[in-house]
This record gives C-alpha cells, structure tokens and sequence, in this order.
RNA sequence: GGCGGCGUAGCCAAGUGGUAAGGCAGAGGUCUGCAAAACCUUUAUUCGUCGGUUCGAUUCCGACCGCCGCCUCCA
C-alpha cells in the first residue's frame, strides 16, 4: 500500500487517486535561463522515480512539468541581449532537455511553458478580479491574501510575528500594495522595451506563482492528485497557487504535496559565491558516469537533506559497476535447467523489501538496499553453481522489474571497437593456452592502459571500461 | 523574531519502544598461472550531550550543544 508523507498535512497517508488507475501529477519545473544544477535534478531524479512506481504500480500517469519561462531575470536578460525570449530561452530549454535524458530521466507527457500560456493565467486573474480575491493597483494586479482566510496552510507560516526579525527584507515594493503580503498576478509594463502581453484585464505581464495554477489545471483539472516541487517552493510559489487556484475554482487544488530536501555539496549548501555549484555537465566531463550521479541523487529518500561529494560520487561509480556487472554477469551465465527453491526464496523476498521500501514514502534507500542483498545471495549462488534457468529467467525479469524504477542498471555504450577487443583477447586465450602467461599479462596490460579491464571467468572471458 | 529539518562506525547513510539495513574505504581469507571479479570473515556493546517516562530508548518527552534550510521569484 502506498503512502505519501503529505506536506499539506504533515501526515503519512494512503494514496488514492482521484480517477482509480490514472495519477495526475505536477511538477515544477526549472526557469530556463541557465543550465540546471544537481540539486535540480535531484528533484527531477525525485519526481522521475516517483512517476516510474506510479506506473510499476500500473497505474496511469499524467504528468506536466512547466517551463518558466517569464521571470525578471528571462526579461532582464533578454532584452540586454536585444533577442526574444524564445531566442533567449531556447538553448537552454534545449540543454536541459538534453540533461534531463542523460540523468535518465522520463519525459513528462507535457511539459508546458508559461509564454505560451498567457491567456489561461488571464482567464484566472480575470475571474480572481470579479471574486473580489484580487485588486487593482497601479496597472498591476494583487492578490488580496486577506480574502483567503487559509492562507498559509500549506508552508503553516504565521505572519503575526514573524515579520520583526526579517524586516529589513520586507516590502521594498515599489507598488501601492493593500497589504505586505499581497503578492503580484499581473505586472503593469514598466520600462520601455520590456515584453508585455494585451489582454482584457490589460497590459503587463504575468507574477511568478500564476503559471503554475493555470498550466496544471489546464491540463489536470481543478483538483488533480500530487504536486511536487523543491522545498524552497513551499513558501511563497505553492502557498500562492493555492490561494490563485482555491480563490479561482473554490474546489480543493492539489491533494498531495510532495516536496524534495535540498542537497548540500561538501556538507555546505551549494551556491555560486561558495563555488560549489555544479551541473550535471561539469560531473560528467570530470569522467563521473551519469548513472552514478543519478544513483547518488537517489540513493537518500527526497525528503532527506543529501550530502553531495566528489569524493563520496567515486564511491558511488564502484558501487553502480558494480551492479551493472552483475547484470552482465546473470545474464550471461551458462545454466542448468530446472529451479533453485531457495533463489525463488531470495528473489521474492528481494520483491517484498523493494516494494514496501518505496511504498513507504519513496524510502529509496530501503529498495537499494533490497537490491545489494538480492545482488549478493544471487552472486554467491553463481560461484557455486546453485542457479538454475528458470531462475535465471526470473531472476533478470526481476532486475528488469527493479529498473524500470530506479534506472541505474544500463550498462554505458561501450566506446572501442569491440571486435578490436575481441582480437586482443583471443590472442590472450591463446596465449594461456600455450601458458605464454608473460605474453597474456602484456595484452591485459596493453588493453588496461586502454582503460579495458579484463575478467577470466569460468564462462570465458569478460571484459569492461575501467570505472 | 517566526516556521521547519538534521546530528548513527574512517566516509555516505537506512531505521525502529526490545536491543543497530545498505554502499564506499580498511584488514584477513577462499578462488585464480598471477590478477580481476565474486564470495566469506572482520570494522558502532552503540546511535550529539545531560536529564525524564518505561520492564526496556538510538527510537517518546524536556533542556542544552552543534549544523542546515525557508520567511517574495533559489530545486
């Protein structure tokens, strides 16, 4: 049975869907104006994770990842630049697509961008205006949060005292505003040359938090299952789209609130100043594998703060070899037919851990660990000959089984000509078979300075990049 | 000032009212022509500190120490 730990609530609760056998789902997506970094993609690894059990569970899955495409800094950037936004957005649109595919991530079924969503934002600002949950002020429009008595529900902040310490912060708003934490639905064009949209509410452009009430429910409905996002969304982005969308459609919005920690790097938090920001690419071109970022991302449940080393992703690379070795290995193993009761043992015990990890709020942590038992019986079992074909079988539909959720099972695509390898090691054979073993140690020598590594196993001979 | 999270072996970490998953690193061994891989054994009488509740706490409660985050656009 799968439970949630549910921000909303702060409660470990049974999911349910709305629709039996369908989930729909939002998640909050990056702003494209700059290559997303690991902690965006531990969210993404979250949410990807998430989706994959949803769909091992069999059900359905709808999911929308917005692109933020309308942000100050978009704007900013663009018009400094003297291109489009589309213009300015869109290599990185594309990298992060590109990233995104390499972490091993599944695309969501539709991942909508806020230019081009516009007239959904002003539908819902416009009927926000005729309930009174909105106001006028200066050509801009502010939701008005005291028209929403449950503001706050969600990130349980109190306003009443909580102002005093960070005041200096505090309503340097250059807008007449009703009150402080009344936030912007639509931004009244300010200096000339910057991007605004006509409607019949007028021209401007839209606040941050409206994208994401109209986009998922445009796609969705008014009330759809889960919503995710990082935790520093909780306050204000998410608070806010309640408010928008509850204000909007009065049905209740999201009834899962699913939240992932931030990552540190190094035990400190990752920030630019501190130089301790990297992207997904700066890892790989270091020679980290993208499936080893990917485990190391994964392998602390997402509501966990996660400790992010170069040190401790080495690690990682070893551990993930090794694993997809395995994979090889159980694969290629010669059997007898007929089964082994016990391995069905191991393998269904395997299954059960797997599964009540995750069902327990996504506990990853637990279904790796499932996985390194299952690895480690399963291996043992091949060194003494104890698996059988039917097992075999079972056994590797099993991993299939495991991957389809946790992706960390492909092997890398292997670069040098395998067929110049399998010369090499051919020679080698040979050369063992002649107990030539100085000449055989040269060619494993002469393969290993090519970053080859080889393995003499019963079944022959095995080989693999060094990790 | 308000709200929240964390502190478990050298490192990364899961977890629970009944006596500590998993990974990496280390040591010894089996196997091997030698390796590699795999496997076995070993590495926390103990879960930040001090109190309390309990037959029993790492797990619940309180205090304290240390670290981290959010409080207007940062995943």
């Amino acid at each position: 049975m799968l439970k949630f730990q549910n921000t909303l609530t702060n409660q470990l609760e049974e999911f349910r869907p709305i629709t039996e056998g369908t989930v729909r789902l939002y998640a909050c997506g990056p702003t494209v104006w700059n290559l997303a970094h690991v902690g965006n993609f531990r969210t993404n690894v979250f949410v990807d994770v998430l989706r994959r059990y949803l769909k091992y569970k069999g059900y359905t899955v709808q999911h929308v990842m917005n692109l933020t495409d309308v942000d100050d800094r978009i704007i900013n950037q663009a018009a400094e630049r003297k291109v489009s936004i589309d213009e300015y957005t869109a290599p990185y649109i594309e990298a992060f697509w590109q990233d995104f595919d390499t972490i091993g991530c599944e695309r969501p079924e539709v991942a909508p961008r806020a230019t081009q969503h516009i007239a959904e934002m002003v539908e819902i600002i416009d009927r926000l205006l005729e309930s009174g949950h909105a106001y006028r002020s200066d050509g801009s429009i502010y939701y008005r949060i005291s028209s929403f008595p449950e503001y706050g529900k969600l990130s349980k902040i109190n306003f009443a005292g909580n102002i005093a310490g960070a005041s200096e912060r505090v309503d340097t708003d250059k807008y007449e505003k009703e009150d402080a934490r009344d936030f912007a639905l639509w931004k009244a064009p300010d200096a000339e040359g910057e991007p605004t949209w006509d409607s019949k509410i007028g021209a401007g452009r839209p606040g941050w938090h409206i994208e994401c009430s109209a986009m998922s429910m445009k796609y969705l409905g008014a009330t759809f299952d889960i919503h995710t996002g990082g935790v520093d969304l909780i306050f204000p982005h998410h608070e806010n789209e309640i408010a928008q969308s509850e204000g909007a459609t009065h049905e209740p919005f999201v009834n899962y609130w699913l939240h992932s920690e931030h990552l540190k790097i190094d035990g400190e938090t990752m920030s630019k100043s501190k130089g301790n920001y990297y992207t997904l690419r700066d890892l790989v071109k270091q020679g980290h594998t993208p499936a080893a970022v990917r485990y190391a991302l994964l392998s602390v449940p997402y509501r966990k703060q996660l400790n992010f080393t170069i040190e401790g992703l080495r690690g990682i690379e070893k551990t993930v070899a090794g694993l997809q070795d395995f994979n090889a290995r159980l694969s290629e193993a010669r059997t007898d037919a007929g089964s082994n009761p016990e391995m069905r043992a191991v393998a269904a015990r395997a299954l059960e851990e797997f599964e009540s990890g995750l069902d327990d709020d996504l506990n990853t942590s637990v279904a790796l660990a499932a996985i390194h038992n299952l690895t480690r019986e399963v291996n043992t079992a091949l060194n003494c000959e104890g698996l059988r074909a039917d097992d075999q079988r079972d056994l590797l539909e099993l991993l299939r089984r495991f991957d389809s959720v946790l992706n960390i099972f492909s092997a890398p695509q292997r670069g040098m000509l395998d067929t110049e390898i399998q010369t090499l090691i051919d020679e080698r054979q040979e050369a063992r078979r002649r107990r030539d073993f100085s000449r055989a140690d040269e060619i494993r020598d002469q393969l290993l300075t090519r970053g080859i590594v080889l393995e003499d196993t019963r079944d022959g001979v095995r080989w693999k990049h060094k990790a």
